[in-house]
DNA sequence: AATCCGGGGTT
DNA sequence: AACCCAGGATT
Protein backbone atom coordinates (compact mmCIF):
# COMPACT_ATOMS: atom_id res chain seq x y z
CA UNK A 1 0.00 0.00 0.00
CA UNK A 2 1.54 3.87 -0.97
CA UNK A 3 2.11 5.68 2.27
CA UNK A 4 0.21 8.16 -0.06
CA UNK A 5 -2.62 5.86 0.72
CA UNK A 6 -2.63 6.42 4.29
CA UNK A 7 -1.65 9.32 4.80
CA UNK A 8 -4.89 10.62 2.68
CA UNK A 9 -7.31 8.15 4.35
CA UNK A 10 -5.80 9.21 7.88
CA UNK A 11 -6.29 12.88 7.64
CA UNK A 12 -9.22 12.93 6.10
CA UNK A 13 -10.96 10.89 9.15
CA UNK A 14 -9.43 12.76 11.74
CA UNK A 15 -10.70 16.03 9.71
CA UNK A 16 -14.21 14.30 9.22
CA UNK A 17 -14.27 13.15 13.25
CA UNK A 18 -13.57 16.83 13.81
CA UNK A 19 -15.54 18.72 11.54
CA UNK A 20 -18.51 16.58 11.15
CA UNK A 21 -22.42 17.93 10.87
CA UNK A 22 -24.80 16.04 13.51
CA UNK A 23 -27.09 14.48 11.28
CA UNK A 24 -30.26 12.13 11.74
CA UNK A 25 -29.00 9.34 9.62
CA UNK A 26 -26.11 9.36 11.00
CA UNK A 27 -27.27 8.26 14.42
CA UNK A 28 -28.15 4.90 12.55
CA UNK A 29 -27.36 1.56 10.71
CA UNK A 30 -30.62 0.93 10.21
CA UNK A 31 -30.48 0.37 5.99
CA UNK A 32 -34.26 1.31 5.72
CA UNK A 33 -33.42 4.62 6.98
CA UNK A 34 -29.77 4.95 5.70
CA UNK A 35 -31.34 4.19 1.36
CA UNK A 36 -34.19 6.53 2.54
CA UNK A 37 -31.60 9.07 3.14
CA UNK A 38 -29.46 8.46 0.38
CA UNK A 39 -32.42 7.93 -2.09
CA UNK A 40 -33.43 12.07 -0.80
CA UNK A 41 -29.85 13.26 -1.38
CA UNK A 42 -29.15 12.31 -4.86
CA UNK A 43 -28.24 15.47 -6.72
CA UNK A 44 -30.11 17.48 -3.28
CA UNK A 45 -28.47 19.42 -0.35
CA UNK A 46 -28.64 18.36 3.03
CA UNK A 47 -30.35 21.55 3.91
CA UNK A 48 -32.72 21.06 1.63
CA UNK A 49 -33.35 17.00 2.01
CA UNK A 50 -33.37 16.81 5.93
CA UNK A 51 -37.35 18.99 6.33
CA UNK A 52 -38.34 15.35 3.94
CA UNK A 53 -36.32 13.04 5.81
CA UNK A 54 -38.22 13.60 8.96
CA UNK A 55 -41.19 14.28 7.56
CA UNK A 56 -40.85 10.32 5.71
CA UNK A 57 -39.75 9.01 8.93
CA UNK A 58 -42.37 10.11 11.27
CA UNK A 59 -45.19 9.04 8.47
CA UNK A 60 -43.08 5.85 7.56
CA UNK A 61 -41.24 4.72 10.56
CA UNK A 62 -40.54 0.92 8.26
CA UNK A 63 -40.59 0.02 5.71
CA UNK A 64 -43.84 -2.02 5.35
CA UNK A 65 -45.15 1.34 6.35
CA UNK A 66 -43.73 2.86 2.86
CA UNK A 67 -44.88 -0.25 1.05
CA UNK A 68 -48.60 0.29 2.39
CA UNK A 69 -49.29 3.93 1.40
CA UNK A 70 -51.49 5.06 -1.27
CA UNK A 71 -48.83 6.34 -3.72
CA UNK A 72 -50.45 10.00 -3.93
CA UNK A 73 -49.20 9.99 0.14
CA UNK A 74 -45.83 9.18 -1.16
CA UNK A 75 -45.83 11.75 -3.91
CA UNK A 76 -47.52 14.22 -1.68
CA UNK A 77 -44.56 13.96 1.27
CA UNK A 78 -42.26 14.33 -1.77
CA UNK A 79 -44.05 17.19 -2.95
CA UNK A 80 -41.47 20.34 -3.84
CA UNK A 81 -38.10 18.01 -3.45
CA UNK A 82 -38.49 17.21 -7.13
CA UNK A 83 -36.99 14.08 -9.56
CA UNK A 84 -40.25 12.58 -8.77
CA UNK A 85 -39.25 9.13 -10.29
CA UNK A 86 -37.11 8.94 -7.39
CA UNK A 87 -40.54 8.97 -4.92
CA UNK A 88 -41.79 6.07 -7.48
CA UNK A 89 -38.95 4.18 -7.54
CA UNK A 90 -38.43 3.66 -3.94
CA UNK A 91 -42.10 3.32 -3.24
CA UNK A 92 -41.63 0.04 -5.78
CA UNK A 93 -38.63 -0.92 -3.97
CA UNK A 94 -40.78 -0.60 -0.59
CA UNK A 95 -43.34 -3.27 -2.33
CA UNK A 96 -40.18 -5.23 -3.25
CA UNK A 97 -38.80 -5.36 -0.51
CA UNK A 98 -42.11 -5.25 1.92
CA UNK A 99 -43.39 -8.55 0.04
CA UNK A 100 -40.51 -10.32 -2.21
CA UNK A 101 -37.70 -10.03 0.39
CA UNK A 102 -40.60 -10.27 3.35
CA UNK A 103 -38.74 -7.13 4.78
CA UNK A 104 -35.46 -8.34 4.59
CA UNK A 105 -33.09 -5.62 3.24
CA UNK A 106 -30.53 -6.27 0.72
CA UNK A 107 -27.82 -6.71 2.89
CA UNK A 108 -25.01 -6.40 0.20
CA UNK A 109 -23.85 -3.85 -2.42
CA UNK A 110 -24.77 -6.62 -5.89
CA UNK A 111 -28.47 -6.66 -4.48
CA UNK A 112 -29.10 -3.04 -3.39
CA UNK A 113 -28.10 -2.58 -6.93
CA UNK A 114 -31.68 -4.44 -7.35
CA UNK A 115 -33.93 -1.85 -5.70
CA UNK A 116 -35.27 0.60 -8.57
CA UNK A 117 -33.84 3.82 -8.09
CA UNK A 118 -30.39 2.39 -6.75
CA UNK A 119 -27.33 2.78 -8.59
CA UNK A 120 -23.65 2.47 -7.46
CA UNK A 121 -23.14 5.57 -5.75
CA UNK A 122 -26.59 4.53 -3.34
CA UNK A 123 -25.74 1.13 -3.37
CA UNK A 124 -22.30 1.57 -1.84
CA UNK A 125 -23.17 4.07 0.24
CA UNK A 126 -25.72 1.46 2.18
CA UNK A 127 -23.04 -1.51 1.97
CA UNK A 128 -20.59 0.22 3.20
CA UNK A 129 -22.24 2.12 5.82
CA UNK A 130 -24.68 -0.91 7.05
CA UNK A 131 -22.61 -3.29 6.18
CA UNK A 132 -19.46 -3.05 6.36
CA UNK A 133 -18.46 -3.77 2.75
CA UNK A 134 -15.69 -1.44 1.10
CA UNK A 135 -17.66 -0.18 -1.66
CA UNK A 136 -16.07 3.49 -2.82
CA UNK A 137 -19.24 6.00 -3.01
CA UNK A 138 -18.34 8.56 -6.00
CA UNK A 139 -20.68 11.14 -5.99
CA UNK A 140 -20.49 15.30 -7.26
CA UNK A 141 -17.67 15.78 -3.52
CA UNK A 142 -15.61 12.71 -4.24
CA UNK A 143 -15.47 14.00 -7.86
CA UNK A 144 -13.93 17.37 -6.73
CA UNK A 145 -11.21 16.37 -3.93
CA UNK A 146 -10.08 13.23 -5.78
CA UNK A 147 -9.72 15.60 -9.09
CA UNK A 148 -8.03 18.46 -7.35
CA UNK A 149 -5.79 16.66 -4.70
CA UNK A 150 -4.67 13.70 -7.37
CA UNK A 151 -4.87 16.12 -10.42
CA UNK A 152 -7.09 14.02 -12.48
CA UNK A 153 -8.07 15.49 -15.53
CA UNK A 154 -10.09 13.33 -17.10
CA UNK A 155 -13.79 14.65 -17.50
CA UNK A 156 -15.73 13.15 -14.75
CA UNK A 157 -19.09 12.70 -16.83
CA UNK A 158 -17.36 10.80 -18.91
CA UNK A 159 -17.59 6.93 -19.53
CA UNK A 160 -13.83 6.82 -19.14
CA UNK A 161 -13.77 10.01 -15.66
CA UNK A 162 -16.42 7.50 -14.53
CA UNK A 163 -14.33 4.52 -14.39
CA UNK A 164 -10.81 6.13 -13.29
CA UNK A 165 -12.98 7.94 -10.24
CA UNK A 166 -14.47 4.68 -9.19
CA UNK A 167 -11.38 3.07 -9.15
CA UNK A 168 -9.08 5.52 -7.52
CA UNK A 169 -12.09 5.91 -5.20
CA UNK A 170 -11.88 2.20 -4.73
CA UNK A 171 -7.97 1.95 -4.09
CA UNK A 172 -8.09 4.80 -1.38
CA UNK A 173 -11.00 3.55 0.69
CA UNK A 174 -10.07 2.33 4.28
CA UNK A 175 -11.43 -1.28 4.42
CA UNK A 176 -11.60 -1.36 8.08
CA UNK A 177 -14.45 1.46 8.19
CA UNK A 178 -15.23 1.70 5.22
CA UNK A 179 -19.00 3.66 5.97
CA UNK A 180 -16.71 6.45 8.07
CA UNK A 181 -14.57 6.76 5.34
CA UNK A 182 -16.94 7.65 2.40
CA UNK A 183 -18.96 9.69 4.28
CA UNK A 184 -15.33 11.23 5.35
CA UNK A 185 -14.69 12.12 1.90
CA UNK A 186 -18.14 13.36 0.87
CA UNK A 187 -18.31 15.64 4.19
CA UNK A 188 -14.83 17.21 2.88
CA UNK A 189 -15.67 18.00 -0.35
CA UNK A 190 -19.23 19.47 1.07
CA UNK A 191 -17.90 21.71 3.94
CA UNK A 192 -13.97 22.32 2.49
CA UNK A 193 -13.03 21.52 -0.61
CA UNK A 194 -16.37 23.56 -2.43
CA UNK A 195 -16.98 24.64 -5.84
CA UNK A 196 -15.94 27.63 -5.58
CA UNK A 197 -13.25 29.42 -3.97
CA UNK A 198 -11.97 27.07 -1.55
CA UNK A 199 -9.40 27.91 1.41
CA UNK A 200 -7.01 26.11 0.13
CA UNK A 201 -4.23 28.18 2.10
CA UNK A 202 -5.57 26.74 5.43
CA UNK A 203 -6.39 22.99 3.80
CA UNK A 204 -5.35 19.71 5.25
CA UNK A 205 -3.71 18.81 1.88
CA UNK A 206 -2.62 21.79 0.28
CA UNK A 207 1.36 19.94 0.66
CA UNK A 208 0.34 17.28 -1.19
CA UNK A 209 -2.67 18.86 -3.50
CA UNK A 210 -1.80 18.59 -7.28
CA UNK A 211 -4.66 20.96 -8.42
CA UNK A 212 -2.56 23.93 -5.66
CA UNK A 213 0.73 23.01 -6.49
CA UNK A 214 -0.48 23.79 -10.27
CA UNK A 215 -2.69 26.22 -9.89
CA UNK A 216 -5.93 23.68 -10.95
CA UNK A 217 -8.30 24.38 -8.06
CA UNK A 218 -10.76 26.35 -9.99
CA UNK A 219 -10.33 24.30 -13.16
CA UNK A 220 -11.18 20.97 -11.46
CA UNK A 221 -12.99 19.12 -11.79
CA UNK A 222 -13.16 19.14 -15.72
CA UNK A 223 -17.05 18.46 -16.93
CA UNK A 224 -18.05 18.60 -20.40
CA UNK A 225 -20.66 21.37 -20.85
CA UNK A 226 -24.27 20.35 -21.92
CA UNK A 227 -26.76 21.69 -23.52
CA UNK A 228 -28.83 24.54 -23.10
CA UNK A 229 -32.03 24.79 -21.77
CA UNK A 230 -35.80 24.48 -23.46
CA UNK A 231 -38.30 27.05 -23.05
CA UNK A 232 -41.46 26.00 -23.14
CA UNK A 233 -45.15 28.01 -22.83
CA UNK A 234 -47.99 26.86 -20.44
CA UNK A 235 -51.43 27.92 -19.95
CA UNK A 236 -53.21 26.54 -17.24
CA UNK A 237 -56.97 26.40 -17.07
CA UNK A 238 -58.10 27.55 -13.65
CA UNK A 239 -61.72 26.23 -13.50
CA UNK A 240 -64.01 27.78 -10.91
CA UNK A 241 -67.78 25.90 -10.80
CA UNK A 242 -70.53 28.01 -9.00
CA UNK A 243 -70.00 25.24 -6.36
CA UNK A 244 -66.58 26.21 -6.10
CA UNK A 245 -64.84 23.20 -7.72
CA UNK A 246 -62.47 22.64 -10.35
CA UNK A 247 -60.83 20.64 -12.66
CA UNK A 248 -57.23 18.53 -12.25
CA UNK A 249 -55.50 16.20 -14.14
CA UNK A 250 -52.84 13.74 -13.80
CA UNK A 251 -49.77 14.02 -15.72
CA UNK A 252 -49.07 10.16 -17.23
CA UNK A 253 -46.36 9.13 -19.84
CA UNK A 254 -43.12 10.45 -20.47
CA UNK A 255 -41.56 13.95 -19.79
CA UNK A 256 -41.50 16.11 -16.38
CA UNK A 257 -43.68 15.67 -13.07
CA UNK A 258 -44.69 12.19 -14.02
CA UNK A 259 -48.10 11.28 -12.15
CA UNK A 260 -48.40 14.23 -10.32
CA UNK A 261 -51.57 16.52 -10.69
CA UNK A 262 -52.46 20.11 -12.49
CA UNK A 263 -54.82 22.25 -13.95
CA UNK A 264 -55.73 21.58 -17.99
CA UNK A 265 -52.80 22.69 -19.59
CA UNK A 266 -52.84 24.00 -22.86
CA UNK A 267 -49.16 24.45 -24.52
CA UNK A 268 -48.56 26.99 -27.06
CA UNK A 269 -45.00 27.64 -28.75
CA UNK A 270 -45.02 30.96 -27.62
CA UNK A 271 -46.48 33.51 -25.14
CA UNK A 272 -50.12 33.73 -26.61
CA UNK A 273 -53.44 36.31 -26.43
CA UNK A 274 -57.11 35.34 -25.75
CA UNK A 275 -57.82 35.28 -29.04
CA UNK A 276 -55.15 32.89 -29.94
CA UNK A 277 -54.99 30.28 -27.25
CA UNK A 278 -58.72 29.76 -28.35
CA UNK A 279 -57.74 28.81 -31.55
CA UNK A 280 -55.40 26.16 -30.33
CA UNK A 281 -56.54 22.80 -30.59
CA UNK A 282 -55.87 22.37 -26.97
CA UNK A 283 -58.21 24.80 -26.06
CA UNK A 284 -61.02 23.18 -28.69
CA UNK A 285 -60.72 20.34 -26.68
CA UNK A 286 -60.78 21.83 -23.63
CA UNK A 287 -63.56 23.81 -24.24
CA UNK A 288 -66.06 20.70 -25.05
CA UNK A 289 -65.39 19.57 -21.77
CA UNK A 290 -67.04 22.65 -20.00
CA UNK A 291 -69.50 25.55 -20.65
CA UNK A 292 -66.94 28.19 -20.22
CA UNK A 293 -68.94 31.40 -19.22
CA UNK A 294 -66.09 34.33 -18.35
CA UNK A 295 -62.35 33.91 -18.79
CA UNK A 296 -60.17 35.73 -17.23
CA UNK A 297 -56.39 36.16 -16.86
CA UNK A 298 -54.73 36.07 -13.68
CA UNK A 299 -51.17 37.13 -14.59
CA UNK A 300 -50.00 39.54 -17.21
CA UNK A 301 -46.71 38.44 -16.86
CA UNK A 302 -46.07 34.62 -16.93
CA UNK A 303 -44.28 33.26 -14.04
CA UNK A 304 -40.99 31.44 -15.04
CA UNK A 305 -40.49 28.29 -13.58
CA UNK A 306 -36.72 26.91 -14.30
CA UNK A 307 -35.77 23.50 -14.48
CA UNK A 308 -32.49 21.87 -15.00
CA UNK A 309 -32.86 22.56 -18.93
CA UNK A 310 -36.35 23.84 -19.23
CA UNK A 311 -37.71 27.69 -18.70
CA UNK A 312 -41.12 26.93 -18.05
CA UNK A 313 -43.19 30.48 -18.93
CA UNK A 314 -46.77 29.79 -17.25
CA UNK A 315 -50.04 32.02 -17.40
CA UNK A 316 -52.94 30.98 -15.39
CA UNK A 317 -56.54 31.55 -16.69
CA UNK A 318 -59.35 31.85 -14.64
CA UNK A 319 -62.64 30.08 -16.31
CA UNK A 320 -66.15 30.38 -14.99
CA UNK A 321 -68.05 27.57 -16.14
CA UNK A 322 -71.57 27.03 -15.36
CA UNK A 323 -71.59 23.03 -15.52
CA UNK A 324 -68.93 20.60 -14.85
CA UNK A 325 -68.54 17.23 -14.90
CA UNK A 326 -67.99 14.30 -12.15
CA UNK A 327 -64.03 14.49 -12.73
CA UNK A 328 -63.97 18.01 -11.07
CA UNK A 329 -63.00 18.47 -6.93
CA UNK A 330 -63.46 20.53 -4.26
CA UNK A 331 -61.39 23.64 -4.64
CA UNK A 332 -60.66 22.93 -1.21
CA UNK A 333 -59.34 19.63 -1.67
CA UNK A 334 -56.66 20.86 -4.27
CA UNK A 335 -53.75 20.89 -1.28
CA UNK A 336 -54.77 16.74 -0.78
CA UNK A 337 -52.77 16.26 -4.26
CA UNK A 338 -49.22 15.96 -5.19
CA UNK A 339 -48.64 19.17 -7.48
CA UNK A 340 -45.45 20.38 -8.71
CA UNK A 341 -44.31 23.92 -7.33
CA UNK A 342 -45.45 26.31 -10.07
CA UNK A 343 -48.64 25.07 -9.40
CA UNK A 344 -48.43 25.19 -5.78
CA UNK A 345 -47.10 28.79 -5.66
CA UNK A 346 -50.48 30.06 -7.74
CA UNK A 347 -52.96 27.57 -5.43
CA UNK A 348 -50.94 29.72 -2.63
CA UNK A 349 -50.93 33.22 -4.20
CA UNK A 350 -55.01 32.65 -5.76
CA UNK A 351 -56.30 30.98 -2.56
CA UNK A 352 -55.14 34.37 -0.41
CA UNK A 353 -56.48 36.79 -3.05
CA UNK A 354 -59.77 34.78 -3.41
CA UNK A 355 -60.91 34.72 0.18
C1' DA B 1 -22.78 8.15 -25.35
C1' DA B 2 -26.47 11.51 -24.80
C1' DT B 3 -30.39 12.98 -22.82
C1' DC B 4 -33.81 13.52 -19.43
C1' DC B 5 -35.47 14.37 -14.79
C1' DG B 6 -36.78 19.56 -10.07
C1' DG B 7 -36.01 22.74 -7.18
C1' DG B 8 -33.11 25.71 -4.61
C1' DG B 9 -28.78 27.96 -3.42
C1' DT B 10 -24.33 30.38 -4.77
C1' DT B 11 -21.43 33.14 -7.47
C1' DA C 1 -26.87 33.37 -16.47
C1' DA C 2 -24.10 29.46 -15.19
C1' DC C 3 -23.01 26.17 -12.01
C1' DC C 4 -23.80 22.86 -8.41
C1' DC C 5 -26.10 19.51 -5.35
C1' DA C 6 -24.48 12.45 -0.82
C1' DG C 7 -27.35 10.30 -9.18
C1' DG C 8 -30.16 7.08 -11.87
C1' DA C 9 -32.98 5.59 -15.77
C1' DT C 10 -33.84 5.69 -20.46
C1' DT C 11 -32.86 5.96 -25.24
Amino acid sequence: MPENTTFFRNKLITWYLENKRELPWRKTKDPYRIWLSEIMLQQTRVEQGLPYYLKFVDAFPTVFHLAEAPQKTVLKLWQGLGYYSRARNLHAAAHYISETLKGEFPSNYKDLLNLKGVGDYTASAIASICYNEPQAVVDGNVYRVLSRVFGVETPINSTAGKKEFKQLAQQLIDAEQPGTYNQALMEFGARYCVPRNPNCEACIFNNRCEAYKKNLVSALPVKLKKRKVKKRYFNYMVVLSEGKRTLLNQRTGKGIWQQLYEFPLIESGKEVSEKELKKLEGFKLFSEEVNIEDMVLYNETSVVHKLSHQHLFARFWIVAVSEIQNTGIPFSEIQNYPVPVLLQNFISDFSVFKN
